[in-house]
DNA sequence: CCATATCGGTTTATTATATGAACCAATGGT
DNA sequence: ACCATTGGTTCATATAATAAACCGATATGG
């Protein structure tokens, strides 16, 4: 692995349950020396990418990302498109929405917004990973990738979340199929107990995928109305989207 | 200089006005072998810091920064909040505003705001790097930043961007002293011909400076009325921006 | 339409750089 | 007063980064 990899890496382990580390906890979690973890650190510290804080010297995602963040939105503007989106469609539908991107074999939360219809929602948590194989999300998206993509993920050991969970690679692969072909995907407690949602992709220019639309919904609360309502809006507002990025549906939809 | 460094130096070349950049031109600029420069980008392009796009393979920044800024955003967040003030405060004097931010020795804008009810305005660049010594937004966090960054800054020779361009030192370390003392900083065709700024610091925790509120006009509209409306404006916004952060005022402004 | 320049990408011997065990000093809990 | 843990540092060793030359493809221009 290289000097670089293992830097970048070290980046990974943060997320919105662990936003601040410590260096022995980086050494742990990552199974790299200490000195190197140092090392690395010092070097992403002095570029931005990460900053130490408090007393503790806890490290935590640095000032240095947001230029490139705001870079990258001028020229793939998905967040501030998804914004506008999840807000309109939670109101709509009255249940949390969200949308995530696609970042190499990695599905993470971009935004999302919740409905104030109801006393209980769907809560999220920011920048989320979220597993391929488990939401309907990353099926949506899985359904219309590369089959690199998809075998990369389907040959890894897929995390039983729930008793619901299917990771099953062949069982997985049919669905995706079906999910092709009606351009939706639909996961009832397969993340998370009691969560139903419905997802569409959506495509950005030479109509790859870049991410999903989701909407969820708790389990008792999808009855077959909303279930209708939150499948035909999952797919028009993506739709919507995708047009608003540039992008397109590929022709063939199965395996780009 | 490390490996780890020279991958994330390559990240720097990327701006507003040079959004995708191919092998070759990354060679030339960063002065690396074009072999470094291509094992460096594939390591970048597998965490998604950067993606290639179109025939001609350039690269751009990648979707994978998109997950640290979110993450970012939760711990600090500066950007969402400078959106709201930087609107209202535009609204307000009906003028070009906008909020950078300090990462290490380089301050970048963040977000900003334009008015329409005058024809004419100063118009802004997406991440653009502002130079410390040539803005008001630059002087206002230098006056309350620590004497290392103070040195380091004015050591390096400064860039004479118009013939107002103040580049003596000593000047400008004399200038810093009166901004800390009035709480503001104001460049008049320092930066740009014929844009007159104001600038205010905004505070986050720990008393320290992370960035700043800025007000920019044409240099001909700029009557004594509407600067004191803009220095005062400016200064109001940017206490709020600072109690928002969960930030203080140093006690001793200069040299924290 | 051929010659040439430039592009992204690849190879391989050489060399510079990253590594990790051991070691500090400081802090905090028992 | 002690032990455990923290962030940080050192330096001989070993591993990983480097750069010149090369390749095939595409574009340019006389």
């Amino acid at each position: 692995m290289g000097t670089t990899s293992k830097a970048l890496s070290l980046l990974r382990l943060f997320s919105g349950s662990q936003p601040e580390i410590g260096l022995t906890e980086l050494s742990r979690q990552s199974g790299m020396n200490k000195a190197t973890v140092y090392r690395l650190m010092s070097d992403l510290a002095e570029y931005g990418f990460v900053e130490q804080v408090g007393a503790d010297r806890m490290y935590r995602i640095g000032p240095g990302v947001m230029r490139l963040a705001v870079l990258r939105e001028t020229s793939v503007p998905l967040r501030s498109i998804a914004k506008e989106h999840v807000r309109a469609l939670a109101e709509e539908i009255g249940e949390t929405t969200h949308v995530s991107q696609v970042s190499g074999d990695e599905l993470s939360t971009l935004t999302y917004a919740y409905s104030t219809k109801h006393g209980t929602r769907v809560t999220m948590e920011d920048a989320e990973r979220l597993p391929f194989h488990a939401t309907s999300s990353g099926l949506s998206v899985l359904a219309y990738s590369n089959a690199a993509l998809v075998d990369s993920i389907l040959s890894k050991q897929l995390d039983k979340r729930t008793p619901q969970t299917i990771v099953d690679p062949q069982q997985i692969r049919d669905e995706l199929k079906r999910i092709s072909l009606r351009g939706y995907a639909e996961s009832v407690s397969g993340f998370e107990q009691d969560v139903h949602s419905v997802a569409a992709p959506i495509f950005a220019g030479g109509a790859t995928v870049c991410g999903a639309l989701a909407i969820a919904a708790p389990v008792g609360r999808v009855n077959g109305a909303l279930r209708s309502r939150m499948i035909a809006a999952v797919q028009d507002r993506a739709r919507m989207m995708t047009e608003m990025m540039g992008g397109a549906m590929p022709v063939s939809p199965d395996s780009a």
